[in-house]
Formats: structure tokens, C-alpha cells, sequence
RNA sequence: CGCGGGGUGGAGCAGUCUGGAAGCUCGUCGGGCUCAUAACCCGAAGGUCGCAGGUUCAAAUCCUGCCCCCGCAACCA
């Protein structure tokens, strides 16, 4: 951390988890967010406080406290511990951690009811119309859908409530003032748009703050057979919790951080952070939030994320078989601004291998390596400099503003990318000065050691630049370097490693490469697993296991010219036996099969390695497109082709004779 | 006429607000290199920027119409 450039404090929040159920991937991702967010700003200068926590009250919650058998209070015990240890595991350095069961919370939500309801900004009044319990909201006849609710398409039934409303449209024209006036409150802004046109425009109707139909809620003090909603009561977290006081006596940690200046949100309750939040505090005479970010959603590639299908990707199960650091950067790098992002295992797999093995991890060891190679670890700045330093330098150097500017429009993605830039360089570097032919020289030994001091400057820097995000990651190469992380303000130099240190002697493997075939395997266990768990609680819940749905999936595939029998004719296919197989050495998807085919050996190519070894290969009897061209495959022959089915994640199935036929005999 | 998001080389995305030579990562193919985790570096192929109109000297970008996909029903951010 930056200490001697004090820029004042920094307040950013997450949204509050409903504990409901265990936290997944997506939303472990948005404090993961934060989490990068708030690491960034402490070393720039900061003075940050990161707040975190749970939303703990409502019907859902008390129905499923009921259907599990527990008291909520039990309920949300365990899910909020299962939530903080999970935040805990990934990193998160956050400075609080609030719940909505909190006693001090409770009490000031009430107040905070109280002071409103004194002011006359909440009134008392009946509701009448059409409930969604999901929902838990009351729908007018006009705005069902087929008679059914808007938001989750389910039944709603008639009910009528006494209850609290709050005045939302007194407030309205203030709240749209300061919208056009602060272009920067709502990020994206594509979604400011869509707030204006939806709600603001149209008019804001009041809003009902009370409930009566449950009691897992706090109550409104005045009036104990009513609960305040729970958006009322989740959102004032943000005050309560570091010490507001609606009597007045606000604690100086308030009196500091207030107004925030980050809500980091999901998309999908931007309205209640950009609206109501808003229209509550300038009840209660409190400053805006300076921004709220409404991040996309990390989707499940292909499938929705259905724990019945075992296809739920959990923070927990990544970081068994990534890591927390792996698992850290896919989430930050894979998610765009303002789309959703796509996370499969493969994809996964990918960036881990691509980029964290073999870009940094490979560039950590290697340049670890020579140092220990010719130098006996010992990394000396000699000033013997050539042109070519200069575009490494400038890379480093430049490295730290373009990350900021990509932090200032939280733009985190793209900030990684940066400093990935600079290790793509080095590597290119490293090609450039050519140290294993400088090492040959004995007259230049002194430009290689320059040469090895600018990688490990280099890579200093830029593991500098990626504590925020990769926080493990950034400690384990400075060690490994024998240096500390660098100040914010110090990383726009180039040349500040200590000369003459001794970096350590075996470089650790950052990231070592996993194989797509063997993650898939472990995956198909954790969804196994998933789906036990899954039926074991559809029955402690007194309910019969749903049928698996989506089971057998069916692929279509776009329909090919009709052909007649004489063209299918042409083709001629066999049985054959692979009698030997090997990997294509210039390659990483080819096997090169030998197939016997009745008296006849051929050599096939196939690009199947992902998916078969060449020891299972052998032995198999398989279905050969026999008088297909001679083709050469990366420099190999290849005299036909194996049949394969392929599903629609590229997952490939030779085909197979159903019953034991010879080589040779005809498929038609 | 529900709301919202999207359709850019094989995959995932940027670029669209503020028109002006189509870019990034992965994959494929070819080459180089050997310090390193079969990693690294260079080069190439591959796109009518969903379709059809319009505005303009100029459109992925602006306007109009249409088609297709996805979420909003969850394990919710």
C-alpha cells in the first residue's frame, strides 16, 4: 500500500447475499469484484472501507426455514457462515461483514421506520390486489401477464393488507434531477436509460414498506404486526452498519465514509439501488452514493445452472481444482462490462493453461531459471543497455496508468489485460536478447546479466500491478524474486530492484497446466455429487426428486443436400483394427492410428487426441471411411478417416461395431 | 406489440455513444528457438460485421423494417 500519498477514504459495498441457499460462482464473483476493486484503491493511497454481508429476512426465507425443519434464525446461521467462509477462501479483503439479523442493525432499521413515519414520508394505508408470494409482491390487474405475475409467471392470488407506503413521488423530480446532473451514478450507463424510461418517466407510484402475511422480518416498533420490507431494511445496510444514527448520534466512522462511493450490484437490482435507495436517503437528509455499478452475470455456457442437472459451478469446487488465484482471475478476466460473461470448465481450463501457466508462470520460471543458470541466482544491473530495452521498459513503466485508467471506469477485465501485456512482452523479450547465445559468450556476460535484470524488474512490476487482483499469486513471485511488492507511486520507474540480490534457487510452479480430459473427469464426480445432494434435500424436504431435466439432450444440426443412392455408394466403408497408434509429434490434437483393414494396414490421422490416449486406442475395432483422398495431416499421411460422433461440446465417440465383427468386413 | 440483452473470421469477446482502412485472446496451419511448465517468439489462412432498405463522399457504427438467439419461471448477482 501506498502510505505516503493519502487520497482520502474510498467506501465501496457489495450488494448483501440472500441466504437462501449457498452462494454460486456468479455470486462469488461480485465479491470477488469488490474485492479487486478495493485492493486497487488501498494501494493507490486510499483510505478504503469494503463492506460486505447478508440479507437475512423474508418469506422465502421463513418458508424454507419451515420446509427444512429449523428456525430461520438457525437457518441464516448456517448459510451465513457457509457465505463468509467462502468470502474468506477467495480472499476477500473486506473490512466489515454485515447481517441483517445484526441486533444493531435491527434497531436502527426500526428508527429509521419510526423517524420516516414522524416526518410523514410513510403513511398507513391498505393494499389490495394480486400477490405473488415468490415474489412477495402485489401486482395490479393490469399488470399480469395472462393473468399470472409479471415478474416469475406464476399464480398470484387476491389478498388485501394493511400496510405502510412510502411517498415515493415526492421525491421523484429531485431523484431525476440529479440522474441528468450525474452522468456517472449509474453504471453501465446504458441502464440509465432504462431506469428513466421504465420507472422515472412513467411516474413513481408509493411503495409499500410494510408486510403482515409473515414474520421473519423486524418489526415496526409501533406497530409489531408488521415487518418492514425487506428492501427497506437490505438496503439501509449501508449506514447501519458502519454507525448511522437516525437519532442524530451517527459514529465518526459514518461521519467519515458516508456517502459511499461505490455500490458494486448485480444488474438485476439496479432499480432498488438507483431508485428507491436513493429516494431513502433523501428522506432521512443523507448524501447520494456517489456511483452504483450494476456488474452482468456470469451464465453457466449453454445450460442454466440447475443443481437438479448437477451443473451448479460453486467458488468451493473451482478453487479445489484451480485454486483461488486461478480461480480469481478467470471470474475477473472472463467478464465483459456490460454483457454477461459465459463460464464453462473448458473455457476455464483454457485461460488457467493459456495464461497463467504459460504466460506468467512459464515467464516466472524460466527467467528464475537463467538467473540460477548463469549467474547462480544472483541478478546484477550492469548498464550495459541496447535498443531493444527500451520497448520493454516503456511497456513496464507505462503499465501502471493504463491499469488505473481501466480501475477509474472499473473496467477490470481490460486492467489485467494490461499487465498481461507487459508479461507478453517480456516473453518476446527474452526471444529478442537470445540470454542462452549471450551465455556462450564470455564477452557478454555483462549484457546478459542486464538482460536478466530487466525480466526480473520487469516481472516485479507487473506482480506488482497484480496484487489487487491475484493476490497469492503477486506474493509468491516477489518472494521467489527475493523482493517486496512495489508502491503505487514508485511503478511508473523502471530500475529500482536492488542489484546484486539472489533470487531463489528452484523457481516454484505458479500454475502448472491441467489437462482438459482429467478436469472433466473430476467435474463429472462433482456433478454426480451434485445431484445426490440435491435429491437427498428434495426428500429431507418431504418432496419427491425431480425427474432430471434435459436427461438425454438431442443435437440438431443443419440439414446437408439430399444425395442419391449411387453418391452414397461412392463411399466406402469398413471395419478396421487399430493395431498400433501414436501421437503426431508436431502436433497436439493428432493420433496417427494404424488400422488394419482386412489383409491391409493404412495409416490414419485423426484429431482425437483430447479425447483418447493412444494405449486405449489400440485394440479397438472402429468404422474407417476407407477411399477417402491420401491427405497429409501436419506433415503425416493419412490414408482414410475414423468415425466419430460429436456432441455439442465437441466431445467425440468412435464408432463401434455393436457386436464383434472382422477387420475388413463392409458397413453399409 | 411484455421487459431486457445479444447476433463481428472455428470459439470467446472489443469496436457502435463521438461514422473515416475490421481488432484482441484461444484454436488451425507454416516457420523459428531451446532458457522454461511440449512452454516462448514470428508468419499465414480464415469475416458480405444477422437480413433488407435508407442517409452520407464514406456505415459494424446513424435511421427504418424484418429474422434469429438468450435471460426475465432458478441454485439468484
Amino acid at each position: 500500500m501506498c502510505t505516503k500519498c493519502n487520497k482520502g477514504k474510498y467506501y465501496i459495498t457489495t450488494a448483501i447475499t440472500y441466504t437462501s441457499g449457498k452462494p454460486h460462482i456468479g455470486n462469488t464473483y461480485e465479491i470477488i469484484l469488490a474485492d479487486s476493486i478495493a485492493r486497487f484503491k488501498r494501494q493507490e493511497g486510499y483510505d478504503v472501507y469494503f463492506q460486505t454481508g447478508t440479507d437475512e429476512h423474508g418469506q422465502k426465507i421463513q418458508e424454507r426455514a419451515e420446509k427444512s425443519g429449523v428456525t430461520p434464525k438457525d437457518f441464516v446461521d448456517q448459510i451465513a457462515d457457509e457465505v463468509k467462509r467462502i468470502w474468506e477462501r477467495m480472499n476477500s479483503s473486506h473490512d466489515s461483514f454485515v447481517r441483517t439479523t445484526d441486533q444493531d442493525h435491527e434497531q436502527q432499521v426500526a428508527k429509521i421506520f419510526k423517524k420516516l413515519y414522524e416526518k410523514g414520508d410513510i403513511y398507513k394505508g391498505a393494499y389490495e390486489g394480486l400477490y405473488c408470494t415468490p415474489c412477495e409482491s402485489f401486482w395490479t390487474e393490469s399488470q399480469l401477464v395472462d393473468g399470472k405475475c409479471p415478474d416469475c409467471g406464476r399464480e398470484v392470488n387476491p389478498a388485501k393488507e394493511e400496510a405502510y407506503f412510502f411517498k415515493m413521488s415526492k421525491y421523484a423530480d429531485r431523484l431525476i434531477e440529479h440522474i441528468n446532473s450525474h452522468p456517472e451514478f449509474i453504471q453501465p450507463v446504458s441502464r440509465k436509460n432504462e431506469m428513466m424510461n421504465n420507472f422515472l418517466i412513467p411516474g413513481l407510484q408509493d411503495l409499500c414498506v410494510s408486510r403482515t402475511s409473515f414474520y421473519w422480518g423486524i418489526p415496526v416498533d409501533f406497530d409489531p404486526k408488521h415487518v418492514v420490507y425487506v428492501w427497506l431494511d437490505a438496503l439501509t445496510n449501508y449506514i447501519t452498519k458502519i454507525g448511522y444514527d437516525a437519532q442524530g448520534n451517527s459514529s465518526e466512522l459514518f461521519e467519515k465514509n458516508w456517502p459511499a462511493d461505490l455500490h458494486l450490484i448485480g444488474k438485476d437490482i439496479i432499480r432498488f439501488h438507483t431508485i428507491y435507495w436513493p429516494i431513502f436517503l433523501m428522506a432521512l437528509d443523507l448524501p447520494l452514493p456517489k456511483q452504483v455499478f450494476g456488474h452482468p452475470w456470469l451464465l453457466q455456457g449453454g445450460e442454466k445452472m440447475s443443481k437438479s442437472k448437477g451443473n451448479v459451478i460453486y467458488a468451493d469446487d473451482m478453487a479445489d481444482l484451480f485454486g483461488v488465484d486461478a480461480t480469481r482471475y478467470f471470474v475477473l478476466h472472463e467478464m465483459p462490462f456490460d454483457n454477461d460473461g459465459i463460464i464453462t470448465w473448458e473455457l476455464v481450463v483454457e485461460r488457467l493453461n493459456s495464461d497463467l501457466a504459460n504466460i506468467l508462470g512459464n515467464l516466472v520460471n524460466r527467467t528464475i531459471s537463467m538467473c540460477n543458470k548463469y549467474f547462480g541466482g544472483v541478478v546484477q544491473k550492469t548498464g550495459i543497455t541496447e535498443a531493444v530495452d527500451e520497448e520493454l521498459k516503456a511497456a513496464a513503466v507505462g503499465a501502471r496508468d493504463q491499469v488505473k485508467a481501466k480501475m477509474d471506469g472499473l473496467r477490470v477485465a481490460d486492467a489485467i489485460s494490461e499487465v498481461f501485456t507487459v508479461l507478453r512482452r517480456s516473453n518476446k523479450y527474452i526471444d529478442e536478447t537470445e540470454p542462452w547465445v549471450l551465455a556462450k559468450d564470455e564477452a557478454k556476460k555483462d549484457r546478459l546479466s542486464e538482460v536478466l535484470y530487466n525480466l526480473v524488474e520487469s516481472i516485479t512490476i507487473s506482480a506488482s500491478l497484480l496484487h489487487s487482483f491475484l493476490p497469492e499469486t503477486a506474493e509468491k513471485i516477489v518472494t521467489q524474486l527475493n523482493t517486496s511488492l512495489r508502491d503505487f507511486e514508485e511503478l511508473n520507474q523502471f530500475g529500482l530492484y536492488e542489484s546484486g540480490t539472489k533470487v531463489v534457487e528452484k523457481p516454484e510452479i505458479l500454475f502448472a497446466r491441467l489437462d482438459v480430459k482429467e478436469i472433466m473427469e473430476k467435474v463429472d464426480a462433482i456433478r454426480k455429487a451434485q445431484r445426490a445432494e440435491f435429491e437427498a434435500e428434495q426428500r429431507a424436504m418431504g418432496e419427491e426428486p425431480q425427474k432430471e431435466a434435459g436427461q438425454e439432450n438431442v443435437i440438431d444440426i443443419p440439414k446437408k443436400e439430399e444425395i442419391s443412392y449411387d453418391e452414397f455408394m461412392k463411399m466406402q466403408f469398413q471395419v478396421g483394427e487399430i493395431i498400433a497408434c501414436e501421437a503426431v509429434a508436431k502436433s497436439k490434437k493428432l493420433l496417427c492410428s494404424q488400422v488394419r483393414v482386412g489383409s491391409q494396414v493404412k495409416q490414419i490421422v485423426s484429431g482425437i487426441r483430447k479425447y483418447y490416449s493412444p494405449e486405449e486406442m489400440v485394440g479397438k475395432k472402429v468404422m474407417v471411411l476407407v477411399n477417402l483422398k491420401p491427405a497429409k495431416l501436419a506433415g503425416v499421411l493419412s490414408e482414410g478417416m475414423l468415425l466419430c460422433a460429436e456432441d455439442e461440446n465437441g466431445e467425440l465417440a468412435l464408432m463401434v461395431p455393436e457386436k464383434n465383427m472382422p477387420s475388413g468386413a463392409e458397413i453399409c
